[in-house]
RNA sequence: CGGGGUGUGGCGCAGUCCGGUUAGCGCACUUGGUUUGGGACCAAGGGGCCGCAGGUUCAAAUCCUGCCACCCCGACCA
């Protein structure tokens, strides 16, 4: 390819509404340009990479007996009322305004259920993978970081269709062995989490992730002892509160000025843990009291997942007053005005020497013990975990840190062959649903993911597996000496005669422009070629990772760079 | 949806507070020339309904009102 006659529009500037580095790079080296908020449009260069993920998400997925859809994105709105996930997305789905009856599709478990429904009858009809690579459209409410979320986005969505739980685990499992060769081949460090499942009733799941400050999750992670895992179920090795000896006798003590469990540690001295914080919820519209440790903050998924419900939300100030008949900073498990649940977490076993609040403005008890002063419904772990504190696995400190999504492997069950009769027969006759799973890449993020890990300042340093070209051959004095023409020409055929993508800059331009182009494009290996070297029969090799450069002869270019590639 | 910010040529910005020459700068673009191994220089050019719509005024990029778009924080996120 001529870089003259290729449209790659580089930005010297980094543009304005760009903050993550991949976003930036990928607007600058002429990859995507936004075409509105949560829309990107691909360009040529860009395009080249996608593909190239493209190709190893299917040959991964072929590889697992995968068999590829084109799922249409425009979808009958009835097959989604069926599983009642219209109202379930809310403003999240597209909706047509002059098509009612039409929906844009944010995923496609409703229609692969349809279309298995219609053909699949026996169990001797699965195990089936199926999946697709197509666009997903989702009504954010804010589009970020470039391609890392927006309103259309690139997927490789699948779906397994099994007659067991057996067989679930078992396309669940080859799965998550796509997945990982799939990462690793885009060259990507990455962990695997187990998610919650929330309230959505699948069994298992599991999210591959990427640290990264810019990530809209966070994660408890050890790389050391491979312990990882979402910060809404994330577990570590904590002391329990325990008791103290001798515990006196519950006593009501005059706090005024303390609103919060700090003030309440510094103005009289407490230990913090032992100030049992009440965290006041609205649960499936009734009110509980959760107890936690005073450091401690409330984990609302565990909470969700405790209740079995993801209605939950923090009781308001005048919620607060009725059922308790105190404020916030006063609250706590004594002699609670309205007869409600109270639950506590599990550092809270047994434990005492307690300060909690009243229930009475500017007072709190002390020398509270669980077991004999408090009525408890149930305890269990409501806390989320803290930087540093020990993994279950080694012992070692933990590692809070951000991190993006990259795909999701999700046991579905048979929530969706119910809603839309995907029915089979068992050996024995016997009508059964079909059990789903899940599994999702966000193919637009991988790209991303990849520029995050691998860039510098002076561009992106693309691995060999997705770099849009394999060489980029920088013609200096191009348009002016015929023997560098001449040069340029011949090692491009025989590069690309032995399979090899070229870029050539034969451009009009000086050299430290075609260089910092060069740079930012990324392209692993740099042919340098210009009448000085030529003179002594020497073209230069620049290695974009290393920086490193060799001088060569032009003819041992190509032998060169078969090693490189291992051709 | 709440809070904050920004809209001026393809990109990055100044000008707006305090209304008043012909709306300016750098990059990019066109032409000519000199250059040519890490984003050259000189000269001459082209390109703007200053986000949109109203309003105030003799006069609006600038003041007022409404709307729209985009970015950031939060809420949300199968």
């Amino acid at each position: 390819m001529y870089q003259s006659q290729y449209f790659i529009p580089t930005l010297k500037e980094i543009p304005n509404d760009a903050q993550m580095p991949s976003h930036q790079l990928m607007l600058r080296a002429g990859l995507i340009r936004q075409l509105a908020a949560g829309v990107f449009s691909w360009l040529p260069l860009g395009y080249r990479v996608l593909k190239k993920v493209q190709d190893i998400l299917r040959e991964e997925m072929d590889a697992i007996g995968g068999q590829e859809f084109l799922l249409p994105a425009l979808n009958p709105k009835d097959i989604w009322e069926q599983t009642n996930r219209v109202e379930a997305m809310g403003d999240v789905m597209f909706h047509i305004m002059n098509r009612d009856n039409l929906v844009l599709a944010p995923t496609h478990e409703e229609i692969i259920a349809y279309h298995a429904s219609q053909s699949i009858k026996s169990y001797k009809d699965v195990p089936q993978i199926w999946y697709q690579i197509q666009n997903k459209f989702r009504n954010e409410p804010r589009p970020k970081s470039g391609v890392m979320r927006g309103r259309q986005f690139l997927m490789k969505d699948s779906y397994s269709l099994d007659a067991t739980e057996e067989g679930l685990d078992l396309s669940y499992e080859k799965h998550s062995e796509a997945y990982h060769k799939i990462f690793e081949r885009c060259g990507i460090k990455f962990f695997v989490v187990g998610a919650s499942s929330g309230a959505m009733g699948g069994s298992k799941s599991q999210e591959f992730m990427v640290e990264n400050p810019f990530g809209e999750d966070t994660c408890a992670v050890n790389y050391e002892s491979g312990y990882s895992s979402n910060i809404e179920v994330a577990i570590s090795e904590v002391e329990p509160v325990g008791k103290i000896e001798n515990c006196p006798e519950m006593e009501k003590f005059a706090t005024p000025n303390a609103k919060t469990i700090k003030d309440l540690a510094e103005q009289f001295g407490l230990e913090i843990n032992r100030c049992a914080k009440s965290v006041v919820y609205v649960v499936d519209s009734k009110v509980v009291l959760i107890l936690m440790r005073g450091i401690d903050e409330l984990n609302e998924s565990k909470l969700q997942s405790f209740f079995g419900t993801n209605q939950v939300r923090p009781a308001d100030d005048s919620e607060i007053l009725n059922v308790f008949g105190a404020n916030p900073g006063s609250l706590g498990p004594i002699k609670i005005k309205e007869n409600i649940q109270v639950f506590a977490d599990n550092l809270l076993i047994g434990a005492n020497g307690l300060i909690s609040g009243a229930n009475e403005d500017g007072f709190h008890y002390k020398n509270i013990d669980m077991e004999r002063d408090c009525k408890i419904d149930g305890y269990a772990d409501f806390r989320t975990v803290l930087e540093g504190e020990a993994d279950t696995i080694s012992g070692n400190p933990l590692k809070v840190v951000n991190a993006i999504e990259l795909g999701h492997i999700f046991k579905l069950g048979t929530k969706y062959s119910e809603a839309l009769g995907a029915k089979i027969l068992d050996e024995n006759g016997k009508e059964k649903p079909i059990i789903m799973g899940s599994y999702g890449i966000g193919v637009e993020r991988i790209l991303a993911c990849v520029i995050e890990q691998n860039h510098d300042e002076n561009g992106i340093v693309w691995n060999k597996g997705l770099t849009p070209f394999h060489v980029h051959i920088l013609g200096l004095g191009y348009d002016k000496s015929e023997n560098v023409q001449k040069v340029c020409n011949e090692l491009k055929v025989n590069l690309e005669k032995i399979g090899l993508e070229v870029l050539l800059d034969d451009r009009k331009e000086r050299p430290g422009f075609k260089f910092k182009d060069a740079d930012l494009l990324g392209i692993p290996v740099q042919v340098i070629i210009g009448d000085r070297g030529l003179d002594e029969n020497k073209v230069e090799l620049k290695y974009r990772s290393s920086g490193e450069k060799i001088e060569i002869s032009p003819t041992n270019i190509v032998e060169n760079l078969t090693k490189f590639y291992e051709i």
